[in-house]
Order: structure tokens, then C-alpha cells, then sequence
DNA sequence: AATGAATGAGTCTTCATTCAT
DNA sequence: AATGAATGAAGACTCATTCAT
């Protein structure tokens, strides 16, 4: 029994020490592209040594992809959330995601970079598809109270699809200020919101 | 008279030399990630020597910045040549663009890559705007031709915003063979090109 | 208790190390000119990775710095320890100084480097006018032992470039042994102190 | 006749692009450091190519060394037009020297160079050699106007060295203005001059 | 004589990762 | 479990000089 407790409170430990670099990971890329960000970095934010992390880690990747991970399961938190009161219309959900996007334009830069290049394990790849796939339903659950009727599936890829779009084509938009471009970026949002559900009906 | 030709020859020979460096680079981007292409490998697969890379470019990021604009450009002729015949459907732009996103990876990734973090020179940045911008001409010009009647230049965004998207969520399809991917993807872009069709009449 | 020896140990531990790597960087210096010595071959002679080199230096420069402020607190030092007896002469201060440029030439031409065109950072520029001005105290002393009256600091000064020009005349002439050269610059050494002497009194 | 006449013109022209060249050169080095003037930089400068450098000079180092010897030539003729007048005092002469070295930053941090650690060809040693005992000259003829009984060539080198070494001390002064390093410099030139005159008489 | 593109050896520096303590 | 010094492969880029035209 004691053992037991122990053992708990030493897991707790851990996860907290794991949180507490991720967060350290997540406040640097606030401030700079995520792959600029060096080890050295991650430890000194974090008030931990280089060993440390890769006491956690067992490398600089996998410790992005955590980072990546924790964010998506945020998204699908919030937008169940969401949903607990009235669920969310197809613009409020097209909405509210490009919204957490430009406001964590790293996890943008992160997607692209581990859905295209990213050199992933088994293993990560198989929990990064997990993730994906949550975050699908969500989309395809809105879908559906949209009245669609046909392809669901394949729609709600389609709808993921042009709203991570949305950001490769303004996220760098020269001589814009932040503000512009998160006005822009919900603009085309409720656009491709509008398409989806015309032709949902 | 003769001196202009000696000149003109020498533009010549310059042009054609750039171009030699440009497809050695483009070919190294066929078999591995762009931003692990080294200036050594560039040469030598260019047969020239290092110092002659910098001769023609400031630096790496503008070789690749040049190897994209000129991506753009090739489909942006493609589009026009298609179109001397008989203007592309919706269906059929969005088709072509996404077999040209199959067969260009590399394309698709230096997007990413010069849309999001790109370090350009305003100069670059000048530069890159300008061919994207003609690439949204082509893609306003079908959606008009579809019967589309309001808001067309940010319809032509989200169309292109979607199709970009479509390569985010599905280059990287775990045990999925290349084939398997170019249908898929394809399939994605038959939806959206239906979705937008539909609400554009 | 323990804790602290172990930290001290450590301490120690660094110091030597860099000692080792200072002492290196000096070695090559007595076989070629400081500019040319680059930081793989200081690597090899002290037996230790680059890397480790940049462990213990933000870069070559801050390197060399610290060779020269070495040198120049060797100087102070044995001036001081020749002081212990009995105070020097001009004449033996101006002889003791120019025996060690001409067994040193490293210093001198890291004195002409740093002084004149090298770009130190705030904090280096820093320590090396601190040290420069520890050795200064110790000519000004001497002058004033000589029995000079008026114009201690600035007559210290120029002492100090009287001596230093020396070099810059002397160490390079054409033909001449390295035994000619230090038997000349001797020469001029006292001819400097006699004039420095003769005007003090 | 006329062979000769054309001969004369080809020299002449051939004259003038060196001394362009020349100019060019000293031109760059009074914005930059002259050891970080590439031959890029001074060809374009003189509105030449590259090859034509090589066409003047062997290398780099004798285009350099050449700026060096010119403003030696300068410093003596202007010694000599100063003493068709009235022969300077010995204060009047290293005022004057200082006062070029203020001028001529380049030419100080350019005699370290050459003196120092200068691979000069056995013919450019000569040359330089030639032209520092012409300026060396009149120094002497001054200090023996002045008195001076004995080792008049000695004290004539001596002399030298500690009017160079002025600048050694005190061309980087951290956070003193030009003006100030100036007035600083002629201040220890009077006092060289002042200890030199009282040992001469 | 003038040109200037081509050359490529050689430089400093970075940084993820390891491993002895 | 935590530490952080050591490692060293690898990279981009420079620039004096050459030489074919």
C-alpha cells in the first residue's frame, strides 16, 4: 500500500517535471521558430540540465511532437467543451480553429513540419495519427449537424484541409500587422465555412 | 554588331549555367528533404565548383527561393497552356494542381517553408508575392468562369488555401504507398472542387 | 562540507583545463604568426575536441585576448617579484621589457592587433585597459624612483610607447639574426632609459 | 621620335591606372580596416576589373605595401617642403608625424603589419627598407640641428620607436572621441619631443 | 592589355547527444 | 535521477588568384 503511494506520488513527480519542460519548450517558441530552438535553450528555461531532458526525451524530436501532441489534444478539449452547451455551428468551429491558430502559429509550423519531413518513429507516428484522427471526429461530428449527408469522412478532411490551408497562404503576409492577418485569416474562415455548409444542405 | 552578339552570349552561357545549378538542386530535391541539401552536394551534382553557387546566388535560402518561383512559374504556364485550348473546369484545375503538388513535393514543402518561417529579403519577399499572386489570377479566372459572382479574389484564396491543405493532411499517410496517396489526395481535391462548384452557382 | 570540495575540485579542474588549452594556443604562437593559427590545430595540441575549445571561449578572439592578458600579467608579475629586492632602474625596467617582447613577440604583435584594429566586446576592452594600466603603474613607479618631478602619468605613457616602438622599428630587419636584433633593441632600450633619466633629473 | 614619344604616353598611361588603383585603395582603407578590403572591393572602387589588379601588382600584399611605401614618399616630401622654409624644431617634427599618423590611421596599423609579420618577397623588403631610412634621415638631421653630439642614428631610431609607439597606446582609447585621441597623442608627442630635446643639449 | 567567371581549400562555429560522476 | 562538460561531424560561406577569351 505504502508502495503503491509512493510510487504514485514519484509518477506525479515526473509528469510534472515532464510539464514543466514542455512548457518551458512552449513559451520559447512563443518567441522564436521552433526549430531554432536549441536543447541549451529547453534546459535553461526549464531551471533543468541538457541531461534532464533527455531523461524525458530521448531526443530533441520526440520532445516537439509532445509539444505538437499537447497542443492538438487542447484543440479537441476545447472544442468538446465547446459542445457541452450547445455544439458548435460549422463557422464557430472554422472560427474558433483558425483562431487558436494565429494564436499559436507553432503549431502550424509544427503540423507542417511533422506531416511532411518529419523523420517520426513507429511509434510517434502511430500516436500522431491517434491525435489526428480525434480531431477529425470533431470536425466530422459538426459536419454532420451541418445536415451533411454523404462522404462525411472524406469531407471533414476536406474542411481540415482548407482551414489549415488558410494559414500557409497568410501567415506571411509582407507588410501586415498581426492584427490584419487575424482578420484576414477568420475572413477566408467563415468563407470556407459559408462553401461547406451550402453545399452540406 | 558583333559585340552585342558577344554579349548576348555571355547571357546566354549565364543563363544556362544558373539553370544547370537549379536542376541539380531540383534533382537533389527528389530524393531527399530540400533543407538537408548541402552547397557541397549542389555542386558536385552540378559539376561545378562551390565558389561558382555563390557566383550565381547570395546564398542557399535564394537558390531555393529561385527553384520555387520557378516551380511557380512552370505551373503557372501549364495552367495558361491548358487553357489555349479549352478553359479547365474547376474539377479539372484542381486536379492538375494537385498532381502537380504528387509529383513536386519538394514544391509544397518550400511553400511551407518561405510562407511561414522564410527569412527573405524583401527583395525575395517581393518576388515570391508576385508569382503567387499570378498563380491566384488563374485560379480567380475558373472560379469566375464557373458562375461564381461575389467576393472572388477571396474565394480564389480559400480555394487555394484548401488545396494546399490537402497535401498537410495527407503526404504523409503512414503505410500508405505513393500511389495510394496521389488517389487520395486526388479524391480530396474532386470534393473541393465540388463543394466550391456547388456554392459558386 | 564535502559538497563545497567537490564544487572546489571542479573549479580547479576547469581552470587547469583551460590553462591547457591557453598554454597550446601559445605554443603554436612561438611557430607561427597568432592570425594563421586556427582552432582545429589548438584543439590537436592541447588534446582536446573543438567543441571543448568553445566550452571554454565564445571564439577564437576572446582566445587570444586571454593569451595576451596573460602575458601582460606575467609582466606586472615579474616586475613585481623584481621589485621585491631591490626596485629597478630605468635602465633595468626598459632592459627587463624589451628581453621579454623579444622573447615573446606574440605579445607585441597581439598588443599592435588589440590595440589598434581588434574589435573586442564592451567587457573585453574592459579587462585589457585594466591590465594595460596595472603595467603602466609600474613604469610610472619606476619614473618616479628615478626622481621624475611633473607629469608622472603621462611621462609613463610614453615611456611605454618609447619602448613599444622599439619593436615595431626593429623586429623585422632584413638579415639580421635573431641575437643582432635582440642586442639592438637592447641598445635602444638604454639609449630610451638614459634620455628617460637624464630629463627626469 | 615617334616610338619613343608613343612609349612615353603608354607609361604614362600605364602610371595613372596604378596610381587609380592606388588611390582607390586608400580611399576604402579610410572607412575600413585594410586588412578586410578585398580585391573586389578596390576594383570596383577604381572602376577596373580584377585582372587588371594582378596586371599592376603580383598580390594583394604589394598593392598594400605599395600604399605604404607612397605615404612614406609623402611624410618625407612634406618633411623636406616643412624645411625649405625654416628647418622644423624637433617639437615641430613630431607634431607633424603625429598629427599624419592622426590622419593616417592606415598607415601606422599598415607599418605594424609590414614590420611585424609582413611575408614580404626579398625585393619588397628592400623597398621598404630604402624608403623608412629616407624618412629615418630626417629625423637625425633634425635631432643634430637640435644638438644632439652622439649617436645621432641611434637616437634617431629611438626617437622613431617612441613617436610610432604613441599610437600603439592610445589609437583605441574606449570612449574617447577622435578629437580627444588626437589632442591626447600630440600632448605625449610634445613631451617626447620636450625629453629629447633636454637629452640632446 | 583588360576582363571577370571559376576555383576550392580552408575557416569558424553550432549543437544534439553521450556518459562519467 | 540529475548533471553538464566533452564531443566532433557537419555546415555555410569567403576570397585571393588564375586564365581563357
Amino acid at each position: 500500500m505504502v508502495k503503491i503511494k509512493i510510487k504514485d506520488l514519484k509518477q506525479i513527480e515526473r509528469d510534472s517535471r515532464r510539464k514543466i519542460i514542455l512548457h518551458a519548450a512552449l513559451d520559447l517558441f512563443a518567441i522564436k521558430d521552433f526549430r531554432s530552438v536549441t536543447v541549451r535553450e529547453i534546459a535553461r528555461h526549464a531551471g533543468v540540465s541538457i541531461g534532464t531532458i533527455y531523461n524525458y526525451y530521448p531526443n530533441l524530436m520526440e520532445l516537439f511532437l509532445d509539444v505538437f501532441l499537447n497542443s492538438t489534444e487542447e484543440i479537441t478539449h476545447m472544442l468538446d467543451n465547446m459542445s457541452k452547451k450547445t455544439p458548435p455551428t460549422l463557422e464557430q468551429l472554422c472560427e474558433f480553429y483558425i483562431t487558436y491558430l494565429n494564436d499559436n502559429m507553432t503549431f502550424y509550423q509544427m503540423m507542417s513540419h511533422f506531416m511532411l519531413g518529419g523523420e517520426l518513429s513507429h511509434d510517434a507516428s502511430q500516436k500522431l495519427d491517434e491525435k489526428m484522427k480525434e480531431l477529425m471526429n470533431r470536425m466530422e461530428t459538426t459536419l454532420l449537424a451541418t445536415g451533411l449527408q454523404t462522404d462525411s469522412r472524406l469531407t471533414a478532411h476536406a474542411l481540415f484541409s482548407a482551414l489549415n490551408g488558410i494559414m500557409i497562404s497568410y501567415a506571411r503576409y509582407p507588410g501586415k500587422s498581426d492584427d490584419d492577418i487575424r482578420r484576414h485569416t477568420l475572413r477566408l474562415a467563415k468563407i470556407i465555412a459559408g462553401i461547406f455548409t451550402t453545399s452540406s444542405q
